[in-house]
DNA sequence: CGCTATTACTTGACATATCAAGTATATCTG
DNA sequence: CAGATATACTTGATATGTCAAGTAATAGCG
């Protein structure tokens, strides 16, 4: 966290942001497992699902769409599925790929589980931020991903992409 | 991450932040362990400890630091203690407490690690932004903090703090 | 068509985080 | 000083993330 050989201000800001992150995130974690039994994990793939256009998505694609390695997505899709919160059908335009939909328990838990996390994000994100902050951290945002996608080829994930 | 029930604003700046986090942290914790072959929570415990006033800290304190859980930092240092990074001895004040620091092997490898992730941390954050968003991330991380402080009794974690 | 390369996903081993109990040592109270 | 409490840390089960290899199906190319 703390780093030598870097200015006094960049130390600071770097040790800020770093803070946050280790502790909003897993705070609102802990806060959906409480509010709704879902894991965090489990949230944001039923959500990216939800608010899909898409009837299906395949693996790929919500690996790509969350920014996940692939591995971590089939191990979770797996998972969801064994526990019924996922339908999983081999495409038939093309089987090496599978169709990801939300079940019917799926689509109900999720439906639930978001305004209690939107409460929750507003009482410890939004409502206490300026808009001006929140803007500053959606520039801050867009600066640092871009710089990712194009100085660190992301990895071996995130391929291509394309729903079936 | 998206959140229905939000202010458009609210949402892409809760979507942004989500995000570098999900994209910063990982890729320089990758680094970390490319560069020096010690992982991410190696690197925090070591410099934590590295950068201490105190000789030794025990396990409640390094904990407290960096805003762990107690028994995530107990496997982290027993760990470290079979993989000969840190030294851990009986505290002769109170023996229910351990002293903990760092071996030569361990300091060795903080030394030479910190730089290279400092430069890391330059190309990815520090470089790329300018020094009024800097000044923004603190400021937010200030004010997230202290609302999670005052609001969320901080779990179990974080009890009392005392070096021996 | 047949052969190689690519793509989509799976799998298993391993590292780590979290949770709920447990052990051992202090400390506090009557 | 005995008994209840609190503290410091450990432990083991379980969940999850990462990595390296694998399998199977499609695409490209001669």
């Amino acid at each position: 966290m703390a780093q030598k050989g870097m200015k006094e201000l960049d130390s600071k800001a770097w040790r800020a942001f770093h803070k946050i992150g280790q502790q909003l995130i897993p705070h609102l974690s802990r806060q959906i497992m409480n509010h709704s039994g879902l894991s965090a994990a489990e949230y944001v793939v039923l959500l990216a699902i939800y608010e899909s256009e898409e009837v299906a998505l395949n693996v790929n694609a919500l690996a790509t769409q969350l920014g996940w390695e692939i591995s971590r997505m089939s191990h979770q899709v797996t998972r969801m599925h064994e526990s019924g919160l996922l339908k999983k059908i081999k495409s038939n335009s093309d089987s090496r790929c599978f169709d990801v939909s939300l079940t019917v328990a799926g689509k109900k838990r999720i439906i639930e589980a978001v305004p209690l996390q939107s409460i929750e994000i507003n009482h410890c994100f939004s409502d206490i931020l300026s808009k001006s902050q929140m803007q500053a951290l959606i520039e801050i945002s867009n600066v640092i991903s871009n710089h990712l996608e194009e100085h660190h080829p992301v990895n071996q994930r995130n391929k291509t992409q394309k729903a079936s």
